[in-house]
RNA sequence: GGCGGCAUCGCCAAGUGGUAAGGCAGAGGUCUGCAAAACCUCCAUCUCCGGUUCGAAUCCGGAUGCCGCCUCCA
């Protein structure tokens, strides 16, 4: 077993060896929470799931961190506008984006830090850089990083400052600042933040917003850890200047892997609320969306593809979806101990297929790949009357397995023979289960217009009657 | 202007030089009182032009088209 990933840095396709054997010691950008999440903030969250979930799939122990950015320009422009404490106003979505990362079974992270209860660690991360002489102070009291100290500036985004990070931002050069591409490590107080600041050794003030994931991540995993993940757009600036805070800091080599996932985009466009094609996963939610065919698209697409979020696309996945869930209803219906050498042949097949894509740079496409020809060829093989429960037993497993790394199937089983629940026919009301008899009553005196009445009434309140050989069966509709 | 990415069936999407996975949709079929659902079967030579190679969707050069980043952004 080998497991390769693309590290943006250096841009190649490498073999992923941990510091520490059997650890794996990760960083995720999280959400700034000032609003919100929308889908395309979940796609990442996603893939970061999804990474972690491989790797502990593969035995590793991990620590994974994600930072809540609770202070920034936005969240305190939110504040102040509402006219509320900062942190009442960052809690709400704090709170919102730990509801939505369970709607879509999004693994928790072992540390969740929030910047603003990290301020000292900050402090003293940019004091060091003050001492070592890659920070000053400038005209407007803010402290800056010099990236000139820092020789190996650009090395993960490719960039190089005197070709064009300089000649972008010249025009709005106002002077403050040595180098035009100096980033502020730390915030003088002004007007605009209201009442948000720290008196501080470094003054009055709070943090610049790259700090944060330096001084968190080295707090939690260490000054050189494994891997640090991202959306693309976070390459440059915001994890250059993580790289060049932090290496200048230490001494050391920050992160050793780089993964960053691409943009989502919606029916082809950039998503943004002026188009009108702006969608947080409350919306979709609210629109009576499948949260795990949502989770099934999100996690579809190979992270360094850029995803197309369309409707159809959700309509395809939800299809996608039902069939492996009706493919493991077929197996835990499953009778009989004969077992049979086809079955175990394909699992064999698909649990190779299976790994060893997701093991090349995480390869989910071919993954789902190897799990849908293993449900076509087990279907056959129960047509053919070749899949036994013993046979079934281990494909269930395999599904376990599955579900681990994806998080996209049920626990419960979806057929149901015997519920309370109460439905109207027409004007009488009865159990759902009285129902379904009712109607078999009806077949056998071939009064088929009471039947489909019956058949008709069910599915619009949510429950499907399927004619099986072994008699109708009720099956709630998702 | 600088840096980078992408172009594979109607839609989505794998493909690590050796002869095109998979999903959805569609067509046919099994089952059914009819249906639904389910299941089975069928369904592409890879934008174009050159080159390297015994062999290229895969490597190189060029063309065309699309996209991202360089400013807060997952």
């Amino acid at each position: 077993m080998t497991i390769r990933f693309k590290n943006t840095f250096g841009g190649q396709i490498e073999e992923f060896v941990s510091q520490d054997p059997g650890i794996v010691r990760m960083y995720t950008c999280g959400p700034t929470v000032y609003d919100y999440a929308h889908i395309g903030n979940y796609r990442a969250y996603i893939f970061e799931d999804l990474l972690r979930r491989w790797l502990e799939y593969r035995g590793y122990e991990v620590t994974q961190v994600m930072n809540l950015t609770d202070v920034d320009d936005k969240t305190i422009r939110g504040s102040r506008e509402l006219g509320i404490p900062l942190n009442e106003y960052t809690d709400k979505y704090k709170k919102a984006f730990f509801e939505d990362i369970n709607t879509l079974g999004i693994e928790r992270a072992e540390h969740y830090p929030a910047a603003t209860e990290h301020i000292y660690e900050m402090v003293e991360l940019v004091k060091k850089l003050l001492e070592k002489g890659y920070a000053y102070k400038g005209d407007d009291g803010c402290i800056y990083y010099s990236i000139d100290k820092f020789p190996e500036y650009g090395k993960l985004s490719g960039k190089r400052i005197d070709k064009n990070i300089a000649g972008a931002r010249i025009i709005h050069d106002e002077y403050e600042k040595e180098q035009a591409a100096d980033f502020a490590l730390w915030k003088e107080w002004d007007e605009k933040d209201g009442d948000v600041f720290w008196e501080t050794e470094l003054g009055k003030g709070r943090p610049g917003w790259h700090i944060e994931c330096s001084a968190m991540s080295m707090k939690y995993l260490g000054e050189t850890f494994d891997i640090h993940t991202g959306g693309e757009d976070n390459i440059f600036p915001h994890h250059e200047n993580e790289i060049a805070q932090s290496e200048a800091a230490t001494g050391k080599p920050f992160a050793r892997y780089w993964l960053h996932c691409a943009h989502l985009v919606v029916e082809g466009k950039k998503m943004s609320k002026s188009l009108g094609n702006y969608y947080t996963l409350r919306q979709l939610i609210e629109m009576g969306h499948d949260p795990m065919a949502i989770r099934y698209v999100l996690i579809g697409t190979h992270y360094r593809q850029q995803l197309n979020f369309t409707f159809e696309g959700l309509s395809a996945a939800k299809a996608s979806l039902d069939r492996l869930r009706e493919f493991k209803d077929m197996l835990l219906s499953a009778t009989e101990d004969t077992v049979h050498m086809e079955v175990s042949d394909a699992l064999a097949k698909a649990k190779t297929d299976f790994e060893n894509s997701m093991d090349y740079d995480l390869n989910i496409s071919g993954a789902m790949g190897a799990l849908f020809e293993l449900v076509r060829n087990a279907n056959k093989l129960r047509d053919e009357g070749k899949l036994s429960a013993a046979d079934a037993k281990p494909i269930l497993e395999f599904l376990k397995d599955f579900h681990a790394v994806t998080g996209l199937l049920p626990k419960e089983k979806k057929v149901h023979t015997d519920e309370d629940v109460i439905v109207r026919i027409g004007d009488e009301k009865m159990r759902v289960e009285a129902a379904l008899s009712e109607r078999q009553k009806a077949r056998n005196e071939k009064d088929w217009a009471r039947a489909d009445e019956i058949r008709d009434a069910l599915l619009s309140q949510g429950w499907e009657i399927r004619d099986t050989p072994e008699g109708p069966v009720l099956k709630k509709v998702t």
